[in-house]
DNA sequence: TATGAATGAGGATTCATTCAT
DNA sequence: TATGAATGAATCCTCATTCAT
């Protein structure tokens, strides 16, 4: 007896992430996919009830592993909310580089497919909070001012988003890093004399 | 393109933009649009040679507005750099308001329909550039500390875009430019026992 | 300004049925039906919005028009219960006889594309409706002896079709009208030595 | 064919049977007669080879039944050819009666998959044939008037279809036969003043 | 024998585009 | 210019059948 085979599965996820990357969804086929994925067409219907479903489960699945990882870093004890914070960027970047397509992806994405997706609203709703609550924490500390975290966790993914689809071709993800935290930390503003570039400069590697 | 009549060309546009701004680009079918906007299918091909081209055109001319009105707001003399900053947050904010499907549509995009269009591609590298020339302006000025005015630049509008697609939903304009400005302009970390939220509400008209 | 075409919805039908009547359902394809009428395959969906539907428009309309030429043979003045019966069986085969393929294609019918389409049923009821009555009028007058005509009318059409379907294939229409009316007035049984053969044959026109 | 298991191979037919009377051939699927049946999908095709087949042998199963049964039925020594008739229409609606779903399912078969079956033909052309002999036989005693045994052998089955499918619902088996045998012993007009009615009730057993 | 994962040919349906009016 | 009937290429999905286990 035959049973249905995780290594296929992903084999599927990873060419059809790779075509829906590169192409808009409606001029992803399945015939593509399944032809990069070396597999029959009727194949893709084992594992995926239908094309709109295969996408949302790419863009599901990633999320689940960006808020996994990130709920991982943040649990551990003594992590001040200024190193939360950084966690939260570079974990961000982590996968952005380590997904380059991903972003991509969810940029040429036929909207409503995942965010009418309630699955997909409580991933995003679960990313946010951690980030959300993590900013909140500092406010709590006295070490960050932020009159509305909820509205900050929104944000941030959007400001990895931008740098990652329209940033330089040859941004990498330690410059990334530092520069989203730059903003994040300390804005642009010079104060009092006091430029913050020399802040910024401080971190090791900017 | 002829254009016989620009109050119908108009109309289509609005017509289509509503449609691409709540559903994907793939289920918008130009049946729809031309019902929508009263006139017969074969009407849209008077006015746009093609759905993507008609898709393509409500892009542009969406950046071409914030484009044209930035450089005005810019272009009077004596803007100090955190005044440019501030008109660019505004103006985008502006346009978001005044547009509300507009983010939304350009989220249901087919990437590649606008991101490989050389036009659009110039509209949008015209907005970074107003953009960082601002930053840069500032950064000349020792007003700002920016190390990479280019890559901030592109995250300007993905904060934007952020927080009008994901942000709550009676997000009001002046909350969103304030605290827009307020992560731009002193970050979210508290600096000497000092909380920023008074600078942001200190500048005028936020 | 163009006008759906009521020829050629007419033609569309007349192809459909022959094919209909030559193979089952699931054989036919709408490839075929287009072909055989000389349009695109995409016009089959200006006319009728599925396959289902088209095949239940023609079973539909097969039945309309039986019932509408049965109401005028029966709505003459003065037509007895026995003429009546006549017209009924005369009807039925008259149809059948111009339309060789519509039994078969009933037969070949996916049951349930017509046996649930309420327009179907209304038809059917209306014509075992117009059978039953008939057969009704004729126990009143004393003429006929049926303890169920409701019955008797859902059989009537049921030797017709029989006859079509099984019969022998060169049985022609006055045979079979005299043999099924032969049946139905006189039954089988020899009654008093006197062969109902000739009892059929005074049958005007039979 | 190879019959491992009676059983299992019984259960597949029954299971199968019930699908093809509830819907038409082409929306039955092997998925759903393996389902049904509680075995794997594979198993059909150890019993059957293939869908059309299985459809047939069903079919052909039902009608070898009737024919066997009948025959038995009809064999008798002493059998009057009246005592015949009533043996075909009791029998035939004794298995209409114990297998409801069979005039469905044959309803909504894709006609040519049976018509065209010479098994099925054998079988038919049996059935008929004893139809057709007892009729003749009866017309040969001088008990039977009817020029043409052929066509009123097919359409006696017809008969027993169209009541059983279009026939009142709560009609039963003892009021069907009798109602059936009216119609071919005596047909509808009365005759010389003296219903009908009391001839069929004095039929024994009707 | 029994299974069900894998397959891919096949077909219904959609819809952007054309063009006669 | 404006229309919408006509078109057929394109594609998602189904499902009978196969075959490795």
């Amino acid at each position: 007896m035959q049973r249905p085979d995780e290594r296929k599965r992903q084999l599927i996820v990873e060419c059809a992430s790779k075509l829906f990357a590169s192409l808009p969804f409606h001029k992803v086929t399945l015939d593509d996919i399944a032809a990069k994925a070396g597999v029959g067409k009727g194949t893709l219907y084992v594992y995926f009830p239908s094309k709109e479903e295969l996408f949302s489960a790419i863009v599901r699945e990633g999320f689940g592993q960006i808020v996994d990882q990130l709920k991982r870093r943040l649990a551990g004890p003594g992590v001040s909310p200024a190193e939360g914070l950084r966690h939260v960027v570079a974990e961000l970047f982590r996968f952005a580089f380590a997904h380059p397509e991903y972003f991509e992806l969810m940029r040429t994405a036929p909207g409503l497919v995942y965010k009418d997706d309630p699955r997909w609203r409580e991933k995003f709703a679960e990313l946010t909070r951690l980030i959300a609550d993590t900013i909140a924490a500092g406010v709590r500390a006295g070490e960050f001012n932020d009159p509305f975290p909820e509205l900050t966790a929104v944000c941030i993914p959007g400001l990895v988003r931008s740098a990652m689809l329209f940033g330089p071709r040859n941004l990498d993800e330690k410059t990334a890093v530092k520069h989203v935290m730059g903003i994040l930390a300390q804005g642009l503003i010079v104060r009092g004399g006091e430029a913050n570039v020399p802040a910024v400069d401080s971190q090791p590697g900017a």
